[in-house]
DNA sequence: ATGAGTGCAAATGGTTTGCAGGCTC
DNA sequence: GAGCCTGCAAACCATTTGCACTCAT
């Protein structure tokens, strides 16, 4: 168990174990992966690689924005990590978790929360099925905006 | 009834009146709007801005990207488009519809395949009132293979 | 020491925009 | 005629890539 990660445990998710990815897939450990991987770890607001080179930069100010690029596209290629492209805006990365979820984003302030419905999920199964096909993958976005206002468009 | 899109009627589909959407909103009725809002009328096939730029220069051979760009952005914002990003590709756009539906993207061909399920949508609006939101919009995408098939990972 | 990985800068691709002239109203 | 639209070219923005150098193995 990493360090500073136990509620990561409490909460059943195991952190990304970058050493064994990396020995695994034949690919180097590198000061810049660690980073990278350690921001994803702690981050819970689906970054896109700019903010993420923001935060990098803070702890090695020589990292490069392709650097993130190419970070995050392996990663996500070896299915450590998920991209989603909400709306019309830059790629945005989240760990990939065991379970899948899809998302519901607030479009008044960009939060995103994650949610699962295993009644979706099988829906979309005998749908595909109807129509012939398999699934491969899917999203599913909620655009949303907060519920408790009274007032109508402001 | 416009000439030549009676089969929409048999359909249940009203065409696009460009016409009355350009004299209710203060827009000027242009030869260009009128070709690409025709070739978007026949086409079922989703296409993006480059498509229908090269089925618009058969039409008429000055029209330009930046035309059909604007004037896709802006039949969008009138809600007369509809505009899907599927995986990385670039915005393809279909006329909106009445009744809302989602894709199924098979992603050996590009083919898109339209569907639509009253019970997915009421499961979004029960998971988005549970968080206390309201839906503003949402997009299902499922990518897909043809199922046919008896031997495994070609 | 080898070559995978990096930083930097330049290239890319889809889309947008500034501007001068053209065409609808 | 006024000014909305268009064509053209340049600008934009997220992302990718070529290249020489660096550093993990």
């Amino acid at each position: 168990m990493v360090a500073g990660y136990d509620w990561l445990r409490a909460l059943h998710i195991d952190p990304i174990d970058i050493v064994k990815i990396c020995k695994e897939c034949g690919l180097r450990l590198t000061g810049q992966r660690r980073v990278i991987v350690e921001l994803l770890q702690q981050a819970s607001d689906h970054p896109d690689a700019l903010e993420l080179h923001r935060r990098a930069t803070k702890v090695d100010p020589r990292i490069a924005l392709s650097t993130i690029y190419r970070t995050l596209s392996l990663l996500e290629e070896k299915g450590v990590l998920e991209r989603h492209v909400f709306g019309s805006g830059p790629a945005r990365f989240e760990r990939a978790d065991a379970e899948h979820h899809d998302h519901l984003i607030d479009v008044e302030s960009g939060q995103v929360v994650e949610f699962r419905s295993d009644e979706i999920e099988r829906l979309q199964q005998q749908i595909a099925r109807e129509h012939g096909f398999e699934i491969i993958s899917h999203r599913l976005e909620i655009y949303v905006r907060p519920l408790q206002r009274r007032k109508r468009e402001s």
